[in-house]
DNA sequence: ATTAGTTTCTTGACGGCGGAAAATAATTAC
DNA sequence: GTAATTATTTTCCGCCGTCAAGAAACTAAT
């Protein structure tokens, strides 16, 4: 499979970096802007402008006339826009059972999306129908092959992004897989692989909530109970792989079985089977799908109590993670969320009774997720990993 | 009171600082070892130290006839080492009835101890007897003031470095207080203030278990229980001061009553006056102190069971800590630890029941901590300000 | 309309700093 | 002694960021 020349990243070096991620994530922004932002001098701004502008990346905002409201004495400030359909990205979500993929553009907004089941988890396998997956993507549009910058692939597990391993991963059943080499060898494109909570993390660093804040936490809130971590101005991958593990943080230990094999585990109350178990039991009911269960808690208080039990668990997660990490903010998403209503008061007052001082400071954001936001996240890496070589 | 020109850092900029610590944390290296350590390349290496060793900070090391033992062809390196005794530090920890202070040479090793008691918690009053004790420790040595390098402040609670301001600590009772440039008006010496917990974690990374680790935490068990974190090349500040707060981890909702107001916190269970309060209730014994209940624990069964749960409570939080920030590395120090014994099994077993996956490889290590490693820390905190100014 | 005042952006000179390569140094292996 | 090998130093080069001095593009007075 040939492929056509894929962009070069145009980032000279750290400050390129520093400045294109400046504008890419503060929207349209003066050079001045930019030169207090990144505390650079003015002068330092514009040369490293000059590059990223004449490639492409980055244009001139038109004047809409009268711009914003107070305008002051002093030669007009033109703002500079990232030119987001300058370079398309793409990104894969590999599950056990299923493909997702995105195609995104620069700022990491989704232009084309496409599962695709997998009938088998053999490593071959994955590899020839994700390579299927992101040729048909592609095909969607010329522009997208025509300036491509990158392959985001993200995995559930223990991965490891510098080398390109699956170390391991539970839901595949794979042990020191050498995925990106695989995957690069089957689409020809420029791969870069992350843990599938980790890169969600990243979308939400650069083109989420995280954008501003010196540190965050993502928790997500669905099968299992994951955490991501933004500290010091980078993700927290850990030493061994794993990190931001909080689905089996105890909290009662007379609590259900978890399949960890403690009790009362944050997932064994929270997680999506566990409700869907709990309310199976307390109920009598037959509850196949999360929103079934929703449905029926909004009228049978014994459904809704096993909601409310799951909200405590979840909020005495949030308090752990505040507590240990001061975070500036947390963001809280995933598919369980769509029962948010159910939860939310739960989840408040038990963060607020178990956050330690300072700590209950800090924001609560509520993000629901969709799972093709789990695809944009691997993008998100491909476009820090073409932006900002260096940082990841 | 005026006081003698203090050494000024010869730290010229980033590659200074980086050389420096490299040398200092990484014991006698060869330039061509530094070189390697640190990614710059030989040239720089040379470069970077000129001044440094010219300054006297940096010393050749005499070569001992024969060295290490497998030498091959070529030059000979010549190790390069910190001279120790170029440069002197102070640190103080704050307690609430109590001053500790101590002087360390450039390495941290600790050259003189003093400690005062407090016979009032008010600002002015603790600033006058901090002189005092600093200005008594600094005349033990005529070196001292002639190379005087800085003087490291530490308080327990919500500490801001940059400002100088001490947020608010509750021993003290103190809110929104300038300490740095009250303690700096009173010692005419260049202060450096840091959270108590935080400091220790310094002292950690640099002259302790942390050198080389990418990441670590330490946990200190005592009174309460704390936790310093240090992730991605950074000690975590928190963004409202407050991180690393694992003492109300929740491990027994049916535990005893926290003054936190929630039941069966860890420092409810393992902190040092609760298992005082635990074993007399238990036994109807009276132990005055943590020495009469470890000489308890001894003999009788009862007492020995308090210290187990106690060091399942622990256990509980290692894990938490493990599973959170997958740090390389545990430290595991305090007062506390003087009943290791009584903990350890305990703490390991609970340990690995709850580490999930590999984040149960991290290294646990036992460090008994003193209370004048508080004040070192304080010390280390000068010192790390000294070198690496930018960093912290 | 002209002039002064302001703020933004650009340009060019300058300097610090790290890397590459060559020179120098100090030993071991023959 | 000569060659090989490794460490350190020196010299030179180029990148990159700051500083200072314009140039540009407006507003506000006069």
């Amino acid at each position: 499979m040939r492929s056509p020349g894929h962009s070069r990243p145009p980032v000279a070096g750290a400050t390129g970096s520093l400045v294109f991620t400046t504008v890419l994530t503060g929207g349209p922004l003066s050079r001045a802007d930019v030169a207090v932002r990144t505390g650079l001098s003015a002068a330092a701004v514009t040369k490293a402008m000059k590059p990223l502008a004449d490639a492409g990346y980055l244009v001139e905002v038109e004047e809409t006339a009268e711009d914003q409201g107070a305008r002051r004495v002093g030669r007009p400030a033109t703002p500079v826009r990232v030119h987001a359909e300058r370079c398309y990205f793409a990104g894969v979500k590999v599950t056990g059972d299923e493909l997702i993929g995105v195609v995104t553009d620069l700022q990491a907004t989704v232009c084309a999306v496409r599962h695709r089941p997998l009938r088998s988890g053999a490593v071959e396998d994955v590899v020839t129908e994700l390579a299927a997956l992101v040729s048909e993507l592609l095909g969607e549009s010329d522009s997208y092959r025509a300036s491509f910058g990158g392959l985001g692939v993200s995995v559930g597990g223990d991965v490891d992004p510098e080398s390109g391993m699956v170390r391991y991963s539970p839901f595949l059943g794979w042990r020191q897989v050498p995925f990106v080499a695989l995957v690069a060898a089957a689409t020809g494109l420029p791969v870069r692989l992350e843990n599938d909570v980790r890169a969600l993390t990243v979308a939400e660093q650069w083109f989420g909530s995280g954008v501003g804040a010196g540190s965050f936490a993502v928790v997500t809130v669905g099968t299992g109970i994951g955490c991501g971590l933004f500290v010091n101005e980078r993700v927290v991958s850990g030493a061994h792989g794993v990190a931001g593990e909080i689905g089996h943080l105890p909290v009662d230990k007379d609590g259900p079985l978890c399949h960890c094999g403690n009790r009362g585990c944050v997932e064994a109350i929270a997680g999506n089977s566990a409700i869907l178990a709990q309310i199976s039991e307390t109920t009598g009911a037959e509850v196949a799908d999360l929103a079934s269960a929703i449905e029926l808690a909004r009228n049978d208080p014994a459904a809704r109590r096993v909601f409310a039990v799951a909200g405590h668990a979840i909020g005495m997660a949030l308090a752990a993670v505040a507590n240990f990490l001061g975070p500036e903010r947390i963001v809280i998403s995933g598919e369980g969320l769509a029962a948010y209503d159910l939860f939310s008061e739960q989840i408040r007052t038990t963060f607020a009774e178990h956050a330690f001082g300072a700590a209950g400071d800090c924001d609560l954001i509520i993000r629901p997720l969709s799972f093709d936001d789990w695809a944009r996240g691997a993008a998100a890496v491909a476009i820090q990993r073409f932006i900002a070589p260096h940082t990841s």
